[in-house]
DNA sequence: TGGGCGCCGG
DNA sequence: TTCACACACTCCC
DNA sequence: GAGTGTGTGTCTCCGGCGCCCACA
């Protein structure tokens, strides 16, 4: 017997988001069991033994915002039974706590601003304050007091309010984790995959695809999930870099996990002058920009030495880009601090530029303005920034993209393969991808692009922005820029999807007639090219594809 | 009382 | 509740 | 020029509604 692969259900229903739901915990049980707890396992089907309308309120209430909440806020006529037969059997079997305790923050987002007036009453007068008080200064006054965490009529003995907390929230989230492959996505994907908001690509993966191989990895992702959280909380940042672990994570995706959350701790303790402690960070991340900040906060110390020896270690092996330069400029800065002999900076290409001055106009960017001077009978712009190549690229390689290999797709809502980000990205498709590059060899790839643009219409994908890739965009393109130039710039963006993805300039020219075109970045007064920006320029020049900066001031009109 | 915001839900 | 870009500010040559 | 932080638009759908708050 084969479990099916939850889709989304019929919205007539109206337990929509139960049967939902439940094909979810179907799906989990049946492919992820080895990945649940005996514990686990049994809750869950202790879940599926409740009555109908139990399980239903509870799945409304699990896919809501937080734990805790007011009974008499609830309407779920839906439920078809009165509320309390509904929620009797949930506190029976304990999926619900009908005494939670609550602490301060707890009551002032569950009670208005008018009942906690009353419920302060003498507080308020105590400290002076007036009864129009708002709620965020009752709750400064309040927070200084240290008030421990109670029950809520411990708080207001005179309400008859009830409230009730959910308890398994743990289990349902590792639940949405394990069938998500992330915590990003929600429940809500499937009403809006129904409601057609949102369109994805059917991809037939296996059953056997899923994120996550071993129970340690779930754990360790939560438990990374745990920290990130501590991370945006104002909580000690040494006690959260405690709490991180600190040795090397042996799943490649894990490990880059950990490499980020250590280097945005380190990067918000040199914000906040713990220059010591972002140190510890750095060092232990795996993110490439995160040698970089290290290096930084050596010369900011003056530990000028050190960040030299650091700096040529850390490009003697491979550094993306970006971080290369970034730490070849470093090293030029503190070898002229040092009174040594600068390394040579490498030439750079000489970028062709068009100064204009025109004439500020009102709601118009410095882009359209641009894209409006230039506009001539015999040539016509698009302000596109990345999404006309990325664009095309994705229409191409398609399915490359959404080819089926295991763990790049494992349920009905991808944007695009959980892969796309890791470093064997393109290899482990390099075949596909060849395929779909061929066409422009052969000279087909204008029917290919123009076929998927059509078929594929409005399905998410991480290359295709479908509002700003209109018809006539897509045959224009087609029409002026080469084949051969195609090729280079995927190149490009198959080296690396994720660095590659953005710099492209803002606009596109054509000369429909002559078959002609030429990429524009335009720059107002006061903005300069960005890294990633110039080496798209320099990259383009290198492989003769046209490319121009514009410089615009502002004309004052007399 | 009206604007604004966040949450909910199909 | 992100990402990519523009913009504003500081420091230093 | 280089480094850094911040603002802005736009991707996550959009109407209804409760609530907060500033104002009259
Ligand atoms: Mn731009
Ligand atoms: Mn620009």
């Amino acid at each position: 017997m084969t479990t099916p692969l939850p889709i989304a259900a019929p919205l007539d229903d109206p337990l929509y988001y139960l049967a939902n739901f439940r094909s979810v915990l179907a799906w989990i049980l049946s492919h992820h069991r080895d990945l649940l707890s005996r514990s686990e396992t049994d809750r869950l089907q202790q879940f599926d033994s409740l009555p109908r309308a139990a399980q239903a309120l509870l799945v409304r209430l699990v896919m809501r915002k937080g734990t805790l909440f007011r009974l008499d806020k609830l309407n779920y006529p839906e439920l078809g039974v009165p509320l309390d037969q509904a929620l009797e059997p949930l506190f029976k079997a304990a999926w619900l706590d009908p005494q939670p305790v609550l602490a301060l923050e707890d009551l002032f987002r569950l009670l208005t601003r008018r009942e906690l007036v009353v419920v302060f009453a003498r507080r308020l007068e105590q400290s002076g304050l007036p009864s129009s008080v708002s709620k965020g200064a009752m709750r400064d006054a309040l927070t200084t007091q240290t008030l421990p965490p109670a029950p809520l009529h411990s708080w207001w003995p005179d309400t008859s309010t009830q409230l009730v907390e959910v308890t398994d929230t743990p289990l349902f989230e590792r639940v949405r984790l394990l069938f998500f492959g992330n915590l990003r996505q929600s429940w809500s994907e499937f009403v809006l995959t129904e409601l057609g908001h949102q369109r994805y690509e059917k991809v037939e993966f296996k059953r056997t695809s899923r994120a996550f191989q071993s129970r340690a990895e779930v754990d360790a992702y939560l438990h990374l999930q745990r920290c990130r959280e501590a991370l945006e909380q104002e909580v000690s940042l040494a006690e959260v870099l405690a709490a991180i672990p600190s040795e090397t994570a042996v799943n490649p995706w894990l490990e880059s996990r950990r490499g980020r959350l250590l280097y945005a701790l380190g990067h918000k303790a040199e914000r906040g002058g713990q220059l010591d402690l972002a140190i510890q960070a750095y060092i232990q991340s795996s993110h490439s920009e995160a040698r970089v900040r290290w290096l930084r906060v050596l010369e900011r110390q003056g530990q000028l030495t050190e960040a030299v020896e650091l700096a040529e270690r850390s490009l003697a092996s491979p550094v993306p880009a970006a971080q290369r330069e970034a730490i070849e400029r470093l090293l030029r800065r503190v070898a002229r601090k040092l009174g040594r002999s600068a390394p040579v900076a490498d030439p750079r290409p000489v970028i062709p530029v068009m100064d204009l001055g025109l004439p500020p106009l009102k709601d118009v960017s410095v882009e359209q303005a641009v894209a409006r001077y230039l506009t001539e009978p015999d040539t016509v712009l698009f302000y596109v920034e990345n999404t006309l190549i990325n664009g095309l690229f994705g229409l191409l390689c398609w399915s490359a993209i959404y080819a089926p290999l295991p763990g790049a797709f494992f349920h009905p809502f991808h944007a695009g393969p959980a892969d796309l980000y890791r470093d064997d990205f393109v290899t482990r498709r390099q075949a596909l991808f060849d395929a779909c590059l061929a066409a422009l060899d052969r000279g087909d790839y204008r029917e290919y692009i123009v076929q998927t643009y059509e078929q594929k219409q409005g399905i998410a994908s991480p290359f295709v922005h479908w509002p700003s890739l209109d018809r006539t965009l897509l045959e224009l393109a087609l029409q002026c820029i080469p084949a051969d130039h195609l090729k280079r710039m995927f190149r490009r963006l198959l080296e690396d999807p994720g660095q590659h993805r953005s710099g492209l300039p803002d606009l596109v020219q054509f000369w429909p007639e002559e078959g002609r075109y030429r990429l524009i970045e335009v720059k107002g007064p006061g903005d300069r090219l960005q890294d990633n920006q110039r080496r798209w320029f320099d990259y383009c020049l290198a492989q003769d594809i046209p490319v121009l900066l514009c410089q615009v001031q502002w004309m004052e009109p007399e």
